[in-house]
DNA sequence: CTGAGATATGCAACACAGTAGCGCAACGAA
DNA sequence: TTCGTTGCGCTACTGTGTTGCATATCTCAG
């Protein structure tokens, strides 16, 4: 599990023709092990097991695993971006974000439906839907 | 207009059976006077043409605005809460963030509507829906 | 009217996410 | 090897929002 998760990192990558660095291969394998959506410093947190990453490279990373399709950028509730290995069907689901532990989820099967009538003057490029609640972990019992 | 504005301010300040300071009189008034919902930063300067007010208490005007439902807290892409007098259909509208100008505007008329199948053990607060684009002002005419 | 308690405000200092600039290291092509 | 490009790390900075505490202002009982 543990090597193929690296592999399918580094693979990604080349497949770009990409370098395939260090901290790109070692940030993008905890982004593919991760469940959920990891903020900045879930991931610096992730990363420091195995030496420590400059802060600053990382969002760089972040950024360019971003830029080149490899992961996706979500907003939550507490003014932090969370990032997300890209999945299949990545744009435009839904994002569920705990109102107690503030942890985020991806939703995708939640898409969202609206009644499209912008007014006029207005040109829509992306849609967000985020939901806010409690999360299975945090259900008072 | 304006004083009119003046007057409704403070007439939803003390409806309430609260003080209405300076601070929350003028606050309310630009808020109310605004047709889209304002940052701090911009409501700062709206403020500062007849006298500054503190910037930390600025902030807890506002939060004390939302707490009493005089006004409605949204957030951007770019990690900013904006404010909003709250308006009679003030739950549950959808925000249009500009891409360009990052200007946000309420869009009262679009409500999201979605399957609600959240996985077990996710229990549903409230939902926003966040459309990015731009804005009639951005236009690439 | 006055004084005590509650509430608001202002100031300074802080916390935190994210960014800019710059030098050095690693790589890759000639 | 050399040289240009790309990536990395360090330091310092920005902008938004918060905390703590002292002072000012209001309210209301007496």
């Amino acid at each position: 599990m543990t090597n193929s998760t690296q592999a399918h990192a580094e693979v990604a990558i080349t497949n770009l023709g990409e370098r395939a660095t260090e901290a790109r291969r070692r940030t993008l394998e905890v982004l593919l092990r991760a469940e959920r959506p990891l903020s900045h410093t879930e991931i610096e947190a992730a990363l420091a097991a195995r030496g420590v990453l400059d802060r600053v490279t990382l969002y760089r990373v972040l950024d360019w695993l971003v830029a080149k399709g490899l992961a996706h950028k979500i907003e939550g509730h507490d003014r932090v971006w969370r990032f997300n290995a890209t999945a299949d069907d990545a744009r435009g689901h839904a994002h569920f974000c705990c109102t107690d532990c503030s942890k985020v989820y991806c939703l995708t099967g939640i898409k969202p439906a609206f009644v499209l009538s912008l007014p006029p003057g207005f040109r829509l490029g992306e849609a967000d839907l985020s939901l806010r609640g409690t999360c299975p972990d945090c259900q008072p019992r």
